[in-house]
Formats: structure tokens, sequence, C-alpha cells
DNA sequence: ATTATACGCAACCAATAGGTTGCGTTTTAT
DNA sequence: ATAAAACGCAACCTATTGGTTGCGTATAAT
């Protein structure tokens, strides 16, 4: 994966999760199992349609699949994207803690 | 922590970090030493004051701080509120790991 | 002393995000 | 056969975001 892709995807993937109610949703669904609309919007003060549309920007990132079973659109959660931000995280902290070492031995000379 | 300003916490870091202009200054701070706007701006296809209000939202978050030495704003990165984030997404895929084996052994039983 | 640099503040604008409501369709339950 | 549940689609609204420009001020360079 080219790093300018890399960087997209993680933007993409922290953009739908910096949201609290998607990371409600988020945390719902990290049960493993799959979740109808109906019972993520359970206990959440918002409309059905509100939580389907934060589903779909979920979904748009590559955080969650879906698909139909009868009249249910259950939701799955996708560990792949979650890892690829956190890899991305991981990276950024590399680098710095590097960056942090060099300093020193410059200031150690 | 308590829990929930922990997922508030990173809602707040994660939505800083879900545009692609401001992953793109963390990257540049993340070799670890102080910047100027200036400095952080060129290069970027975008004016000054567009860089200063990314930083104002990085710093928000507590992904970055500042001090003003002479004429010139300094930022650093911060790697507290980056661990945070990496934190909640390690909980969250320990979460589903968790869930799998659990579902697993269910399959087993 | 004058000029140039680096910045902050505020007004402004278009586009997007987060949310709602209304309505139609398919599937399930009675 | 009817009714209810679960959903998708679309219109609509307001607040926020990402971006700009203009202007003023403090610091540094000449």
């Amino acid at each position: 994966m080219s790093n300018k892709s890399f960087v997209n995807k993680s933007a993409t993937v922290f953009s739908a999760l910096g949201d609290m109610t998607r990371l409600e949703l988020v945390s719902r669904l990290s049960d493993g199992e799959q979740h109808s609309i109906v019972q993520l919007a359970d206990g959440l003060e918002l409309s059905r349609q509100g939580v389907t549309k934060h589903l779909n920007v979920l979904k748009q990132a590559g955080v969650v699949s879906c698909k139909r079973v009868g009249r249910e659109s259950r939701f799955t959660i996708r560990t792949e994207s979650i890892d690829t931000a956190r890899d991305y995280l991981t990276r950024a902290s590399a680098q710095w803690e590097e960056a942090i070492e060099r300093l020193r031995a410059t200031v150690e000379d």
C-alpha cells in the first residue's frame, strides 16, 4: 500500500471514529456479533434514521460491514480497518520515539 | 479516568486526526522538534490562516502544544493523546478478540 | 527608522455533517 | 388478509467545518 493511500485510509477511519455516537456503535459492535439497526439504536437518544446515517459513515470507512437478512440489516465490525488506524498511530509514535532518541544522542555528543 | 470521559477524549482525538491536512501536520511534527506555523505551512496548498485553524483543532484535542517564542508560535506534538487514542483501539481490538474466542468456544461445545 | 516577517483576530462564504420527518416497500407475525 | 416491524430513500433544516481575505500588532532584520 502506498504511503498516500495509507494516510488517506487512516484519515477516513479516524474521521469515522471521531464522533461519540459512532464510537458507541463501534463499542456495541465489539462483541463480535451481528446487530440490526433497531438493536443498535436502542437506548440512543437519536432517531433510527440518525443511527442509519452513522452506520453508513462507518460502513463507508470500512469499519463495519452489513448484510441484509430478511427484513433486517445486520452489521458487523471489521477489525482490519481498526488495525490499520492503530498501525498508523503506532508508526507515528515510533517515529517520535526515534526522534527523541536522536535528539538525546545529539545533546550527549 | 471514567469510561465516559475516556471515550469522549478519544473521539475528540480521532476527530482531530480525521483530516488529511492535519495528519500531514502531525506527520511533520513527528520529528519531535518544534515548528513554526510558516514552517508547517510550507508546501501545503493552503493559506497560513488555514493551517493555523488546523493547528488549533489539534491543540484543542491535545494532540499538539504551542508556545510563543519571539514572533513565532512553535508547535510540538504531544504523545499522551496519541497514546490514549491508540489505547482505545487496542481495547476495542482486544474486546473483539475475546468475543471471537468466546464465540468459537460456544461453537465447539 | 523603516521594512519585512510571523502572527492573531474577525468577518465572511460554501460545503458538509448531524439530525429530523414523511412515505413507500419488503418481510414477518397474527 | 391485515397489521406490525424493519428498513431505504429523499427532502429538508441548522450548526459546524474548512477555507478565504483583510487588517492590525509585535518582533526581527537592514
